[in-house]
DNA sequence: CAAGAATTATGAACCC
DNA sequence: GGGTTCATAATTCTTG
């Protein structure tokens, strides 16, 4: 099951001076500063995600003015993010079952 | 409105004069140049976003290690993101359905 | 898991009255019987829908013991999904900006 | 053993006649009626749930019509196919963690 | 602003 | 049974 939400990691300085005091400042069992810590953080990282995203539509926006079909340059994009992987596939059970269907 | 780098129009014309005195070499029409650099971009802020992605797993397994329940984190996460009004709003309504529905 | 689909409570009887008078009671304003019949429908037809992904499940595992590679076999499925849907895709700018990128 | 091309129609009692000298004609070591065989029964089964799937989004539709919120309706039948206690134990966990954080 | 497509997140299935 | 990959569900964004 559950352990107790202890720091395992080495948190802020800040942490271990508050920690002298109080190991764990708990509300309803649950590690207050550890908790807030952690959805700090995502927070934090997914606004960076957001801003990043907003970047990139930025520049599919300037694309489209310049005359660039979005669409397209999307399908390069997964294309050359595909090729790579497509390289390890079993292509040769997949031959022998499309033969046998006449695929 | 977006035209296609192909000049079909009058706009070839200008196009034309453009390239006179733009170093930008077109393949097939095409601004080289700009479409390189709109994908790189593009690839590179990808990549950032990807590296994001993948801080934020890191953060829910030491979460799950530290006791905390994931499922419950992003149910966290997800109401912060809402408006206040939002959530009592949905929640009203929630209710009176489950109300309606004897649950 | 039980479920009660009447009215256990003394609601029952006002609910009853209602009807008598209105062709579709209402429970904080929302009528009920419609709401019922939305969610009785809707879970029915995801129970056929999980009874289907049960077969498809029993027809991979008996490929398996006939030495089928199923991963495989999903392939072809994907392939032959997706097929139909390229035929009619811009693979003319397509190929013009793969040219421009030197892919 | 050269490579033949099945049928596509219905050729049955070519087919039995076929199984009587021979139980499965192979290709490159393949059952090719077998994998016939489970090919289409899987995408027989795919295509009725794409009917059942869309029959959902129809009433989902017809309830967006007369007024109810889509999004709670779909909180209903997600928290309906949760135990009871389940719901409970995430909802206590919310709880507490929304008060840890001053939610 | 609603409908539809594209992206993202959740949940299930599979393998180790 | 725990982690990883894949399919489905939900959200977001774009377009008419």
């Amino acid at each position: 099951m559950s352990e107790a939400p202890f720091d395992t990691t080495d948190d802020a300085a800040a942490s271990r001076a508050r920690q002298a005091a109080n190991p764990d400042p708990a509300v309803g069992g649950v590690a207050v500063d550890r908790l807030r810590s952690i959805i700090d953080r995502v927070e934090r990282l997914e606004e960076e995600r957001k801003a990043l995203a907003s970047d990139i539509k930025d520049i599919f926006s300037e694309a489209k003015s310049a005359g660039f079909d979005v669409a397209v340059l999307k399908q390069i994009l997964r294309l050359r993010k595909k090729e790579p992987a497509e390289i390890e596939e079993q292509e040769t059970l997949l031959d022998i079952y499309r033969r046998a269907l006449g695929m």
